[in-house]
DNA sequence: CAGCATCCGGGTGGATACTG
DNA sequence: CAGTATCCACCCGGATGCTG
């Protein structure tokens, strides 16, 4: 569990701090943002997650259960979350040989808050779908 | 990424339609959830959501503001909120022009799960960072 | 001021073939 | 089974130049 939320109480940065240029917003905190959001922004990454959160996987189980990934980006995905510690690789060196995935605590706290952008997704779905085609409609004529 | 394209409506199944205990991003939430994480995994978009979750802006304010976005990404990036309804785009018809962006109120809804992620990113990068490079100094010897 | 048009380099990701 | 290696199409995104 992720009871470590250091729930920072949103300071509120007052717009134009005057003196320091408008480095404030970008280099403070998205640096260290803009990569996460990448790996959530990716292809493949968030569902791998969720599939391992049910439980570890072997390299073709994942492959069957995500339709539509190729093996090759399978094994890049899992390389990238394996990197980014979310994930552990174990081999048993056997013939066949056996490599079970499995999402580390780390990976398993991830899980939160992609879930709550998931519920805000599946809750404003309809509402996005709308405005596209208002916006398309609105293009085309 | 920009382009969250309108996909098929894809006539769902009734099967599990209110027993579903968790939200089961593989089957039925995957393709209505992955429009919104690429969105969020985009290069600029969470940025400019954060930047006018604290007043609107114009559109050279928001260039000025964000270090390192060329205007065309600029402007494909706040078009591609606008359609996803997220953001609004006044035009003030005068000479120079005056073009206002602000958030919808679907737009500020986002910024919470956002901010969620946020903290977790903030709380996680030094354990992240240090799988990173303990994976990288196996892989290299 | 607020864009659009164009070019183009680099990275992402699919298809395929081969290995331990 | 679980990869690696290679080729390649696409398109993301920066740079530049031009409009109203």
């Amino acid at each position: 569990m992720l009871e470590t939320h250091t729930d920072v109480p949103a300071s509120r940065s007052p717009e134009q701090a005057a003196s320091s240029p408008q480095l404030s917003l970008q280099s403070t905190g998205c640096r260290n943002v803009q990569p996460v959001l990448s790996r959530v922004g990716d292809k493949w990454s968030v569902l791998i997650v969720m599939i391992l959160s049910q439980g570890p996987r072997r390299f073709n189980e994942l492959k069957r259960q995500i339709d539509g990934i190729s093996q090759r980006m399978l094994t890049l995905t899992l390389r990238g979350l394996e990197r980014d510690g979310l994930v552990t690789r174990t081999v048993e060196a056997s013939v066949p040989p056996k490599v079970t995935y499995a999402l580390t605590e780390l990976g398993e706290s991830l899980r939160e808050p992609v879930e709550a952008l998931g519920h805000w997704a599946m809750a404003h779905i309809a509402c996005i779908r709308a405005a596209q085609e208002g916006f398309d409609a609105r293009a085309s004529q």
